[in-house]
RNA sequence: GUGAGCGUAGCUCAGCUGGUUAGAGCACCGGUCUGUGGAACCGGGGGUCGUGGGUUCAAGUCCCAUCGCUCACCCCA
């Protein structure tokens, strides 16, 4: 098991059930956002580091110390994608969006990038699957949103979900909110945590986010008003609108009065849906909106409001709930050569039924047990003998491997009566 | 970045207080089986016991270091 080389820490080679569970997560988020009308975006997987530095914010973890950062060689630097909004804002401002019908409604799904310590549910290289919404700031946008990542995950048959929803207000509401948070806490400064601390000078909000048990301590004595109750009139009319449309719209959620994002760019409206059998990164998704990024990213106004999806995180949660993804498709026909003169003729039939079919030839000649039970391992739905007898008449002898049915048919007709048994 | 636990075949593991050429089950390949499967039996390949040093007559087993994995902190998807 030393081998040389390895997959990078945190990285992982995705294939059987773990892709069977990638897959049926993006099928079921292409299926809902495709269906509210929105249209699939590729982004590079890495940009000009400064995309995210503005767009994500200085101020954030992911910026601070989260990055896989790298120069190209004209020392321009690069980094891997931490997340999927800035990028796709970037896209729509490089590509004149603004002069499509608005909004524009665009879904993605690809891989992302943190550079920290691996642990359940959270890897260096990890999927995501995210929806966008630009050029409005409607609140109708903002519950369409959040009714998607609901329904997606309610879809993959979810239930020990909880939806939270909060607004972090507008630019000037959180100023204020901070300025009220420093001057509460500044005096207690001393019982802080250090990272507390240093978020008092840079971000207050961050605070109340923390899980230390000194800093909870704190908060619970001291009776911290919530960012809710400072949301000036905009904010908090733009909040109840969203509330009143999901509301309509039947989908279950608990006001997080005191919502914190972790991406510098959103505004008033903030959600995250937690699992609670996830372990301590319960977090399957969240999202917001993030009226002024664009501007950030020095393109013309675009209020916009999106989401993303951990997909691992998903499928963590469905595991847990005992969800199993459809088995990936079965081989529909095996082919056994009876002599070994006789694999380059398998080749060719199986190549004749290429694509309709799902077709496997055995390489070396088998009697016709072995080849039997061979095909039986691989899967296979039904089994073809390929003897001289068979050879020379131009036909295989297919055995139904469920029911024993077994005819000797020409070619045409083994095409019908295998691709007849329906295939998955 | 900090802490804790764990590293023996592809997988799951055994290997007692250090003592012959390191084992099992599953999986893989072949045979018993010269046109009919899922079984059984027999055989085969595959391990520098994570790596490097040390202690010892002797190390998978003890000590140190290092790397890796896992979980938690932190943070978030």
């Amino acid at each position: 098991m030393a081998f040389v080389t390895r997959a990078v820490k945190g990285t992982h080679d995705l294939f059987g059930d773990p892709l069977a569970y990638h897959r049926a997560i993006v099928d079921a988020a292409r299926r809902w956002a495709e269906a509210a009308g929105a249209a699939e975006i590729a982004t590079p997987i890495f940009e000009f580091t400064e995309v995210f530095e503005r767009g994500v914010g200085p101020t954030s973890d992911i910026v601070q110390k989260e990055m896989f950062t790298f120069s190209d060689r004209a020392g321009r630097s690069l980094t891997l994608r931490p997340e999927g909004t800035a990028g796709v804002v970037r896209a729509y401002n490089e590509h004149g969006m603004k002069v499509w019908p608005q909004p524009v409604r665009l879904w993605y799904a690809g891989p992302m990038f943190r550079a920290e310590r691996p642990q359940k549910g959270r890897q260096r290289q990890f999927h995501q699957v995210g929806y966008e919404v630009l050029g409005s700031d409607q609140p109708e946008l903002d519950a369409e949103a959040v009714a998607l990542s609901y329904h997606i995950l309610a879809s993959l048959g979810l239930r020990n979900m909880r939806l939270l929803l909060g607004s972090v207000g507008d630019p000037a509401d959180r100023e204020r909110y901070n300025a009220y948070l420093r001057e509460l806490l500044a005096p207690h400064a001393a019982r802080l945590s250090e990272d507390s601390r240093r978020r008092l000078v840079t971000n207050p909000m961050r605070i109340l986010d923390s899980k230390n048990s000194g800093d909870r301590a704190l908060l619970a004595e001291l009776d911290v008003r919530p960012m809710l109750a400072f949301l000036g009139s905009e904010a908090k009319a733009h909040f109840e609108a969203v509330r009143a449309r999901l509301g309509a719209l039947g989908v279950p959620y608990e006001v997080d009065p005191s919502i914190v994002r972790g991406l510098d760019y959103y505004v008033r409206t903030s959600w995250e849906i937690h699992h609670d059998e996830l372990g301590a990164q319960s977090a399957l998704g969240g999202g917001g909106r993030y009226d002024g990024l664009s501007e950030l990213l020095g393109g013309p106004p675009a209020p916009g409001v999106g989401w993303a999806l951990g997909i691992e995180r998903v499928a963590l949660a469905m595991e847990a709930e005992g969800l199993s993804p459809a088995p990936a498709p079965a081989l529909d026909l095996y082919i056994v050569p009876l002599e070994s003169s006789l694999v380059p003729r398998a080749l060719e039939v199986a190549a004749r039924f290429w694509p309709e079919l799902r077709v496997q030839y055995a390489l070396k000649a088998r009697k016709p047990g072995k080849g039997l039970q061979e095909a039986e391992k691989k899967g296979a739905r039904f089994a073809a003998l390929l003897g001289p007898d068979e050879a020379t008449a131009g036909t295989l002898t297919v055995k139904n491997l469920e029911t024993g049915e077994q005819h000797t048919l020409p070619l045409e007709e083994v095409r019908e009566w295998v691709g007849k048994g329906g295939r998955a």
